[in-house]
DNA sequence: CTTTACATGTAAGCCGTTACATGATTCT
DNA sequence: AGAATCATGTAACGGCTTACATGTAAAG
């Protein structure tokens, strides 16, 4: 059992989904392909862990559904009140920052402009996600923390934080070179 | 030649180190352990991108001083300037996070006290770090972009924002789930 | 007519962690 | 007496990415 398989149970422990479907789901909390989860779903069914239902279609191509088993969500649980590992964070942008004196100051204006434009299409995306959740609106009003939208309110706030200090970052930065 | 290979160019672009100083050095930005730096380093010798000195020492084991080439540099400025790949963060807290209404309160409170105390504690080490950089006294000195002081300057900046907003963010969470 | 989305799976290879191996000095 | 720091290296294993493999339908 390593941490992408608890993940998936996470996912799981919320709704019902495909392989497919999980994959899409856990991209922004876990970078993680197809090949990757299809067999680590496969070892979890072995366990017993979770359950699949075949779904036959005919536009698309045959599913296979996921469910958490009770036996299953009684792991996650005893998992989720464990501590936390340390968040790992693996930005190429550091490494050229550490050394950034080498550049020309055109090389450094490229590469912080690219740099404020993903955080602004991170958080542009977040913000678009907001819209999604019917609660949130303009993220004034409150989810109890006892609903099953809690989990993705407080993911997606602290996403919009994270990109809005960053871009506000490389902002920082640009000021600084211009001078 | 990987990420982590164009990280160790990049810091020995600002001075010499042995291969343990180098793991010290990149840790902040990029994890990585003395058995995976160790074999890269010697790969980047065979390519002519860095050369060493033997150090004999008679206290401490014997060591080798790494410095960069005039072919390391330009094929690292030739790095520099291209797009940087997005950053990939692993954050085990986010997993809990999306299905945390899945377990009890006080379960909910310990995992954000914890996360507060990293956050915290990160905090207090980068701004432990700002001391030793003479310029920085208390973030309102800056610095020249063209110093070599400025890559630490602007990492730490980065850092320190970062540290502070996902505090803030711990603490906002912690405010809903008391109410 | 090509790409994207849906949908599942395997194989090869690189990346990263843990463990093995050695050895002196300093701190607790 | 045991742990931490300095210092280098290899081996085994697990995690993650890229590529191989197949097939339909919708959208550009």
């Amino acid at each position: 059992m390593n941490t992408l398989s608890f993940g998936l149970l996470c996912i799981l422990a919320t709704h019902n989904y495909t392989g497919y479907e999980l994959m899409l789901k856990i991209q922004p909390f876990w970078q993680a392909k197809h090949s990757q989860i299809y067999p680590l779903l496969a070892a979890l069914v072995k366990e017993g862990l979770v359950l699949f239902e075949d779904v036959a279609q005919s536009d698309k191509p045959d599913k296979k559904i996921y469910s958490i088993t009770e036996k299953g969500l009684n792991e996650l649980k005893q998992w989720m009140a464990e501590s936390s590992a340390e968040p790992v964070t693996r930005d190429e942008m550091m490494l050229k920052a550490y050394c950034i004196s080498i550049v020309d100051v055109d090389v450094i204006q490229t590469l912080f402009d690219e740099q404020e434009q993903m955080y602004a299409n991170r958080l542009a995306k977040y913000k678009n996600y907001c819209e999604l959740i019917p609660k949130i609106d303009g993220g004034i009003a409150e989810i109890d923390f006892h609903s099953p939208q809690f989990g993705l309110y407080i993911i997606l706030k602290k996403a919009i934080m994270n990109a809005e200090v960053n871009l506000e970052w490389c902002r920082w930065v640009k000021s600084q070179i211009k001078k």
